[in-house]
DNA sequence: TGTACATCAGTGAACGCGCGTTCACTGATGTAC
DNA sequence: TGTACATCAGTGAACGCGCGTTCACTGATGTAC
């Protein structure tokens, strides 16, 4: 039950857009709006709850793509497979990633139930890089890495990727920024009328972050 | 009164979020909610003003801050003073900034009008890299480009700075994309527990993609 | 200088709709003796 | 096997609030003769 409340309210967030209204889904289950009340505390426990789905959703399908590819070996590849996966999710789900990476919900403030599902995702791409830098394949030569962010790279290798030096750790986040940037530009307008060849673009731009981390 | 009116929605915008209300704004001016009818046709059309607005007043401060620094060919110097002006007003405005680069607003379809107003802080960036190349200091030498989306690098550069070559062209725009995905996870909360330093995690961020442009 | 008229910013009531949440309740189902 | 009771999903009415938009109107200001 639980469940097919949250696929209803995942299906008007499509539609409408970040107002998810409580009346709406039950009254698209043929409810009375009261009886959400059995399975959810409050609107914003159910968005809690869409929150923390999105996040595993998202993470489930970064970490297939990575797991599809055989040869583990093959950093680039992982990297574009997870990059694309990324976006594919976001294209697919447009409203939810915008639930996820957007503006926030006005009213509204995530609890912090909801930070090791956002981390799934983020540590697909710390698996790859500690698999490169343990091959050897990926050194973090390059730019120096300013003092100051270091304590703020040390403890978010700590969680995902132990070990890894904060140049590698640095061009990750980069990379990772960047996944999220190029999507955001595409889905929320910014490419209307400016970029056209958008899969061939995002491919692009991937591509210069695999450069920029040296994988 | 227009200019007033906007002004209150500025701020109703900062303190609620997207889901502006016309009512709530009479009511701050001490008008009756059809007073408002006056000046702007429709919800819609307060919104399509205020992203005008917004684009206007991020440009203008993009440019103010390229236009400070005195000596021209310092590209790098100039670079960054763009980067941090644009994330300079995100923090100030952080509603607007939502407005502009956040996740659409349910029901609203931003009209044409908004074009012209959104590509002057984008102008500035194709000012520097024009002047860059013309100069010698930016070559666009590094990755190929591929083919399929050289149209599209041919018409942002046309109207922007003409003549540039596309591989100058693309790596303006992943720093310019990289400039908003840093802004937009800083804003949005992606930088919660992860991201302490943010200032020069920023800085830091905009001399890699100086770097990757070349100056 | 004084009157008649037009302009137009702002009013107030109404329409028809939406929302989240509470609360006492019904009535079917399952459990215990 | 049959009765008494507890559980609990879902109801329906209500509270108190919000919204965008329309429309006939008032009443002050400015203009023309």
């Amino acid at each position: 039950m639980t469940e097919e409340i949250k696929a209803v309210a995942r299906r008007h967030l499509a539609t409408e857009g970040a107002n998810l209204s409580l009346r709406a889904v039950a009254r698209d289950m043929e409810m009375v709006s009261s009886a959400l009340y059995r399975y959810f505390a409050s609107r914003d426990d159910l968005l809690t709850a869409l929150i923390i789905d999105g996040y595993n959703s998202l993470g489930a399908a970064v970490e297939a793509a990575d797991a599809a590819i055989k040869d583990r070996s093959k950093l680039r590849s992982r990297w574009l497979a997870a990059a694309r996966a990324v976006r594919d999710w976001a294209l697919a789900n447009p409203a939810e990633y915008a639930l996820l990476y957007g503006s926030p919900v006005p009213g509204y403030a995530a609890p912090q139930d909801t930070i090791p599902a956002a981390a799934r995702s983020y540590a697909v791409l710390g698996n790859i890089l500690t698999d490169g830098f343990a091959s050897g394949a990926v050194t973090g030569q390059g730019d120096a890495v300013p003092e100051a962010i270091r304590p703020d790279l040390a403890r978010a290798s700590e969680g995902i990727s132990p070990g890894l030096p904060d140049e590698v750790m640095l061009a990750g986040m980069t990379a990772w920024i960047h996944i999220f940037g190029t999507v955001s530009f595409e889905l929320f307008g910014q490419f209307n009328n400016v970029v056209d060849a958008r899969d061939e673009f995002f491919d692009t731009e991937m591509d210069r972050m695999a450069d920029l981390i040296g994988m």
